[in-house]
DNA sequence: TTATTATGTTTACCAAATAAACAAATTTGC
DNA sequence: GCAAATTTGTTTATTTGGTAAACATAATAA
């Protein structure tokens, strides 16, 4: 029999697939929002009220949610229950980089528990990285309180991941080619583990907690040392591609320039926003994105306001590409690129205008990333706790 | 109290929305597919055959769909009964051009039952435009066999469209400037009426019935008589953005080069690959994209050679971002970019990979559209078709 | 203090999907 | 050519998640 053509539909819906999703729709409104009240889930989803108790006891059951009475009465009428993230499930957060390895505890509901970072002296082998985490796992892990549940580990690299099987195509930074990343960490842990490319996953994470909140439509651009990567929330989700690899927006040819990016390609944003050529003229070395922005906002040198303004004639070039193409409701930017914005809030905006249709751009936010340092802690837990957060009844928890 | 963060998740789901999904994911099928047998449909969706039994009668006794018993039995055990889109069941579909204007009458299934085009001596007004349509959806409405029911009008708009009230935001090869287009042909004929822009529509057409069928992630690009648009699929959903202005490809930036498209962007991929340009060069005027693709197919000029390279060197530019950007599974080009694609299909796959990650352009496959003069009109009736292919049971068809 | 309002909680109910049982129509094997 | 195997159609009883109604409860408002 010829297989249907089923045209972007998914899979017919029964009882335990609208169970499913009104569980995992309760759980994520808790997560997102910290503490809600049973009287605000239930207008925000339309449900009725026997259908939230019942929902909320469900997931109580499961001691994914705390619910209790309110402490604050708001106003007329008996006060809502509260529901709440239960702050004994958490997810670990995998960084790894050329000269460190990062490993956070964030729990239910984005509050960041722990951190633990290991600097390098050389750019770590695979294996010597998934050693370094593991370890750095499994001391977090001892200290975490009785009764603690793992949802997993999610993993940040800096380069082009395929999803499906955890593998790392290419991380040109660490030197990594075709490595099983999720496989050698799950042997090494005992934990399921999910990785992703570090831009995508402070997409996500700027989008859930941060300034991209409630913008169902984002453009998100990241400048880690590696590179310029993106991210984007089309309708609340975020653009992944068929393989996983969509969003790799630093590589987007805007220009004739020769000048190459780390991948090879020429007259692509990455190849003229550069950070290094920044630190370069302000004779700034191993900076940090902070000082470097501090650096940035205080120069009174020529060349350095000239060459800011080319890198965010440059940026804003390529912005007002992705605003022609995605018409989204915010740009949020992180890392170095957020000085730039910071700089010159005006021009980067008139360049982008200048370089986009007119109406594509109405009503358009552009903002810097808030979550700092904690952007792929934050990130990398929401990668580990998909899975729950998509089938609260079927996930299985580790205990600590 | 504070509305909540919802995070991109859609609402909480009851029985009602549970049997809309249903109802309404075998309407598609059976659109998307023509005919369908019942065990298909058991197997495509993965619900009950009583329960597939229960939703066909449901449609069947809507007159939405015909179910009849198989013809040809295809394997061992009892022949599965065929249901089929009912023919009874018809869009239209409107094109207005700035020296035509074009009506079509659709079936639910996509066959193009007839079609109307008025020539038009100067690029009409809004009024005059409408005033056509309306007169060309009256005839062919009072020839439609009795018993035809209609789903409304699909406009096909050259410009930039605001899709929720239905404004013709900008229209530069027609001159429309802010243009209530839906409202007013609503008013001339009585039936709903909704407005895409063509390339969106294209797009649509092609992924429902043409060369992207089946590829849930495909940028497509057309080249009309008014530039180039575009259209994307992300998982299966056509891109929208914020307010629908989603898609604009054809004005993105890839070069430095100063010359300017259309909307007085430079450097873009309409302003560098010009069907225009072409027919000067191959010294033809007023051609069809069919007599331009013969043309180009069989020139033996070093100059319309040397231009062509040019423009496929530009197009595979463009491309190659989109790959970059989307991860596509397919790439399907219509209009006289068919024609460059057709003409050295390996030069512009070439170029396409040279500006694009590796990963990213794996498996990538490049098409040219396949519906032809029958585009537009079958993507302005699916436009139609949207409301009651989304909720078969609460759409209102009107008589013939 | 009482009325009003909003929510909590329990109970009976509804309807959509399903499983089970049997019927029917085809191919396969002899 | 006929019985067996297979697949689907159809009917019936069942399951279960969400809902509406009724009442209880805890706050504010009068």
């Amino acid at each position: 029999m010829e297989s249907l053509n089923a045209a972007g539909i998914d899979a017919g819906r029964n009882r335990d697939a609208l169970r499913q999703h009104n569980l995992s729709l309760i759980l994520k409104l808790v997560h997102t929002n910290g503490s809600v009240s049973r009287s605000q889930l239930t207008t925000a989803t339309g449900l009725n009220r026997s259908t939230i108790l019942n929902l909320v006891n469900d997931l109580a059951e499961r001691k994914l949610v705390i619910s209790s009475e309110s402490d604050s009465p708001t106003g007329v009428g008996r006060p809502s229950h509260v529901v709440s993230p239960s702050p004994e499930v958490v997810a670990f957060a995998v960084h790894p980089e050329f000269d460190s390895t990062t490993v956070g505890v964030v729990t239910l509901g984005g509050r960041v528990l722990a951190r633990r970072r290991e600097p390098l002296h050389s750019a770590p082998t695979p294996e010597k990285s998934v050693a370094e985490a593991a370890r750095l796992v499994s001391e977090l892990r001892m200290e975490l309180p009785k009764g603690t549940r793992i949802a997993g580990i999610g993993v940040t690299v800096p380069g082009q991941v395929r999803g499906t099987d955890g593998v790392v195509r290419l991380a040109p930074h660490l030197g990594w080619v075709e490595v099983p990343l999720a496989t050698m960490l799950t042997q090494a842990t005992g934990l399921p583990v999910t990785i992703d490319n570090d831009a995508s996953i402070g997409c996500m994470a700027e989008y859930t907690f941060g300034s991209a909140r409630g913008f169902e439509n984002t453009v998100y651009l990241y400048a880690g040392s590696g590179g310029i990567g993106g991210g984007v929330i089309v309708d609340g989700v975020q653009l992944r591609g068929v393989a996983g690899y969509a969003g790799e927006l630093g590589h987007v040819r805007i220009s004739s320039s020769p000048g190459q990016d780390y991948s090879g390609l020429s007259g692509t944003i990455e190849s003229l926003v550069q950070r290094d050529s920044l630190l370069e003229s302000l004779k700034l070395y191993g900076a940090t994105d902070e000082e470097l922005e501090v650096e940035i906002l205080t120069s009174r040198s020529d060349a350095v306001r000239q060459l800011l303004h080319e890198q965010i004639d440059a940026l804003g070039a390529g912005l007002g590409n992705f605003v022609n193409i995605f018409n989204p409701n915010a740009i949020v930017l992180d890392g170095f690129l957020a000085a730039l914005f910071k700089y010159d809030e005006g021009r980067l905006l008139n360049r982008i205008r200048e370089s986009s249709l007119a109406a594509s751009s109405e009503r358009l936010i552009i903002r810097a990333g808030e979550l700092g340092s904690n952007l792929l802690m934050i990130g990398g837990a929401e990668l580990a706790f998909g899975s729950l957060l998509n089938d609260p009844a079927e996930a299985v928890l580790a205990n600590r």
